[in-house]
DNA sequence: CGCGGGCTTGATGCCTTTCAACTTTAGTGG
DNA sequence: CCACTAAAGTTGAAAGGCATCAAGCCCGCG
C-alpha cells in the first residue's frame, strides 16, 4: 500500500468512496507523478493555453481568476488540497480562466486523454467524477447568492467560513485559525468589493468580536454568530453514492 | 425513426454528438415519456423534496431559485429547451434549490437510477453528460463575474444577451426579439438588483437605443453595442469530444 | 366595474466606491 | 544589523450607485 497513498486521486476519491484495489491501481497508471509548483506559477492562462489536462491538488493553494473589461480581476474559484483543478475546461480547447498557484503546491497532472480510459473502464469512478463536478456547481451557486444579494459584511464572513469549511474536509482536526493566503485585494476580487471596503469590513468583523486578525491569518472567535451574520449554509461534503455503478473487480 | 425524435435526450445530445442507433434506443428506454407541466408548477422545492431525478426540457422555460435569509429570493439558473434540470442535486439526497415552471413545459423525467445504466453501458454518453455539466459550471462563473464586478446596466445587458444566446442554440433562425417570461422583479432576483432599479436600467438601455420594449418582450436593436456595454463573452455552445470513449456498437 | 399584480417614477438615505495620503510589513542589499 | 524599497494595509473625505419608501399608473381578470 506504500506509494499508493502518494496518488493525489486516491487520497481525494477515497474520501468519498472506498476504492477497490483495481481502481487504485488503474488510477495510479493514469495520473502523472506529483510535481511541486512554487507560489506565483501560472498553471494556465485564459484564452491562451490549451486546456488538455486536469490537476489534482495534493497540497497547497491555487485560485482561478479572469480578467475584467476594466482591467480588474475576479476570483472565480479557490482550490484546496483534494480539489480537481481545470474541470471547467473539459468542454473547451482553450482555458477559460487563469489558474495561479498561491501557495507552493504539489499537483498531479491528469491528461484529458486519461479520462477516456477512466470513463470506459471504471464507470463507478466516472460517476464519482461527475458528482464531484456537480458539487463544484453547487459551491458556485452558493457564491452567486452571497455576492448577488448580501452586503459586504456577509460576503466576507461567507468567504471566511467557506475557506475553513473546505480546509476541514481534508483536515478533520482543523482549528479556527486560518491562514488565508490572500491579500485584501484578493478577497475583494473574490467577493466583489474594493480592497478598501474589504479592509473596513474585516475591521468591523473584528470589532464585533467575531474574528481576530494577525497578519493574514484570521481566527474565528464566534463561529456560530459569524454563520448568522454571513447566512452561511454548510454543505455536506459527502456524496450520494446509491446510484453509482458497481466497482470493477 | 419516428417517435425517436420525441425523446428529449436525443434532441438534446444529438446537438453535440452524432448518436448511434444503439445509444438512441437505450436512451429511449431510460427516460420517461414527455409530460406537460403548466406554468407555476414547482418541480421540486429546496430542502424539502427528494432529489431523485433529472428532467430534460423539451420545450418551455423553468428557473431554479433559492430563498434568502431576508425572505427574498435569488434566481440561480434559467433553464431552456435542451437543458438538463436538476444536475446539481446529483450528489445530494434533498433538492438544493427550488425549480419552478415559468412557461408551460414539456419535460422528460430521467430517474437518477437510470444514470447507473447510462454510465455502465454508455461511457461516451457519460462523458457527454459530464461535459454538459461543466458547461453549466462555466455559465455560472460567467454570471459570477457579471454580478460581482459590473454595474446594473451591464448586468441586465448581460442577462438579455445570455437569454438570446441560449435560445439560439436550439433555434438557429432566432431573431432579436425575446419574450423574457420574467417580471422585472424576476430579473432583479437574477442579477442582484431591486425591481425598481431594474426598471430604471431597462429604461436606460432603451433610452440609449440599445433595446426596445413592448410588454415583457425585448427587441435588441444594437446587439454589438449591447455586447460592449455588458462585457458579454459568447461561449461556443459546442463541446470538445476528442477524448470521448468510442460509442458502443 | 373593481381588484390585484406588475410597471413606473420621485425623494431620501445608505452602502460602497473613488481618490488620496499615510502607515506598516516584508524583503533586499550594504 | 540597519537603511531602503515596494507591496500591502489603514484611514478619511467626498461622490455615486443602488436600496428603500411611497405613490400613482396600467392592464388583465373575475
Amino acid at each position: 500500500m506504500s506509494g499508493v497513498s502518494d496518488s493525489c486521486f486516491i487520497n481525494k476519491l477515497d474520501h468519498y468512496l472506498q476504492l477497490t484495489e483495481r481502481e487504485k491501481l488503474d488510477l495510479l497508471v493514469l495520473e502523472e507523478s506529483p510535481q511541486v509548483y512554487e507560489a506565483g506559477t501560472v498553471l494556465y492562462a485564459e484564452d491562451k493555453d490549451e486546456a488538455d489536462a486536469l490537476y489534482i491538488v495534493q497540497s497547497g493553494r491555487l485560485h482561478a481568476s479572469t480578467v475584467l473589461a476594466d482591467g480588474g480581476r475576479a476570483l472565480l474559484k479557490l482550490h484546496f488540497a483534494g480539489d480537481i483543478v481545470g474541470t471547467s475546461n473539459i468542454p473547451f480547447t482553450t482555458a477559460i480562466s487563469t489558474v495561479t498557484v498561491v501557495r507552493e503546491a504539489r499537483l498531479c497532472r491528469f491528461p484529458r486523454s486519461s479520462l477516456t480510459t477512466l470513463f470506459e473502464v471504471h464507470p463507478r469512478l466516472a460517476a464519482l467524477f461527475y458528482s464531484v463536478g456537480m458539487l463544484e456547481n453547487v459551491s458556485l451557486t452558493d457564491r452567486l447568492r452571497s455576492i448577488g444579494r448580501t452586503d459586504g459584511l456577509s460576503r466576507i464572513g461567507s468567504l471566511l467560513l467557506e475557506i475553513t469549511s473546505r480546509l476541514r474536509v481534508t483536515n478533520k482536526d482543523f482549528g479556527n485559525e486560518v491562514e488565508l493566503h490572500m491579500t485584501q485585494a484578493d478577497i475583494g476580487d473574490a467577493v466583489g468589493l474594493t480592497h478598501v471596503h474589504v479592509n473596513r469590513m474585516l475591521r468591523e468583523l473584528a470589532d464585533q468580536g467575531l474574528i481576530e486578525r494577525t497578519g493574514s491569518t484570521v481566527t474565528i472567535l464566534d463561529e456560530d454568530r459569524l454563520r448568522e451574520v454571513a447566512h452561511f449554509t454548510e454543505r455536506y461534503h459527502r456524496i450520494e453514492t446509491d446510484w453509482f455503478p458497481a466497482a470493477k473487480e
